[in-house]
DNA sequence: TGACAGGGGGTGT
DNA sequence: ACACCCCCTGTC
């Protein structure tokens, strides 16, 4: 027993190598909200019911410390690892210039494999805001209404505490007009016992049909939800940026949301949503750039 | 240092 | 198309 305190540093079992920029793309660029920086290459992070820092080494590799030993298991299946190796072989890159643009510019980017239920909650509060502000709301719902782990850190409320929060109190955490679809989702999750973990294991179509029937769950939300949160990596969710790269890169000017988004998983296959990761982070940096 | 627009990773009507 | 909320950011 280490009561209190932290495991020692451990390595992670990685595929490849990490670079700064790339970590920081992976848990600081959109798909979780509960990583922060804590010095250059140092990160403290927390999902379900577990907290860790992670530490980038000077060759590449990732070291870990917790509170509990058993997050080093739960880290591997966090970081998407077990997908890894290779998934990059299953996409168009020989025969898309841009893709293999991207792919080169951000070596071992990942997609996350959150807790569903967690990833539903971040992506409710996602609409219209930018990173920044959605930590904001997440951190405030976790403070005020998650359960305290220790060490002065909360977990995220589940859905069934959320049923008990009233929208007022959502409203204070900074949610705005999400307050209320958070609300209502959260009185539907409750009177369907079982109805998030079915959802969960349906099939990429069904799910994301599903998810669309909470209010404030729209096609974008759903896909995120989904490919952070369940794994799916055929789901390839269409946001303003991408709506841009698609444009710019790709030449579908006035195309929908829909058209980008069947043309995506038509063009990219069954990790449309890996690829659509590495679009992002390239689309993200060239703004920084411009600036 | 402080006030003031402008706009933000969408959804629902 | 436009409202929904209201906080962040850049600017003067």
């Amino acid at each position: 027993m280490n009561a209190g305190g932290w495991t020692a540093w451990q390595t992670l079992p990685l595929a490849g190598s990490l670079s700064p920029g790339v970590l920081a793309e992976t848990l600081d660029g959109g798909q979780a909200f509960r990583w922060r920086r804590e010095a250059d290459a140092v990160w403290f992070g927390i999902w379900g019911e577990h907290v860790v820092r992670l530490r980038l080494e000077e060759n590449g590799e990732l070291a870990w410390s917790a509170p509990r030993p058993e997050t080093g298991a739960a880290l591997v299946r966090y970081l998407g690892a077990e997908a890894e190796g290779g998934a990059i072989d299953a996409l168009p890159w020989r025969s898309d210039a841009h893709l293999a643009r991207c792919l080169a510019e951000f070596p071992g980017l990942k997609i996350l494999r959150q807790p569903f239920g967690e990833t539903l909650l971040g992506f409710l509060c996602s609409a219209t805001k930018q990173i920044v502000q959605i930590k904001q709301m997440i951190a405030l719902l976790a403070e005020r209404h998650g359960a305290p782990m220790g060490g002065g850190v909360n977990r995220l409320p589940t859905w069934a505490e959320l049923a008990a929060v009233p929208e007022g109190e959502l409203r204070a955490c900074l949610l705005g007009f999400r307050a209320r679809y958070i609300y209502q989702t959260a009185q539907v999750i409750a009177a369907r016992p079982g109805w998030l973990e079915e959802t969960e294991a349906l099939p990429y179509a069904e799910a994301k049909a599903r998810l669309c029937e909470l209010p404030g769950v729209g096609e974008k939300v759903a896909d995120c939800v989904l490919l952070f949160g369940a794994g799916r990596m055929e789901a390839f969710p269409v946001d303003v940026w991408i709506i841009k790269t698609m444009e710019r890169r790709y030449g579908l000017h006035g195309w929908k949301p829909a058209q980008i988004a069947h043309f995506g998983r038509m063009h990219f296959g069954p990790l449309a949503g890996l690829a659509q990761q590495y679009l992002f982070a390239w689309e993200r940096a060239a703004a920084r750039n411009a600036k």
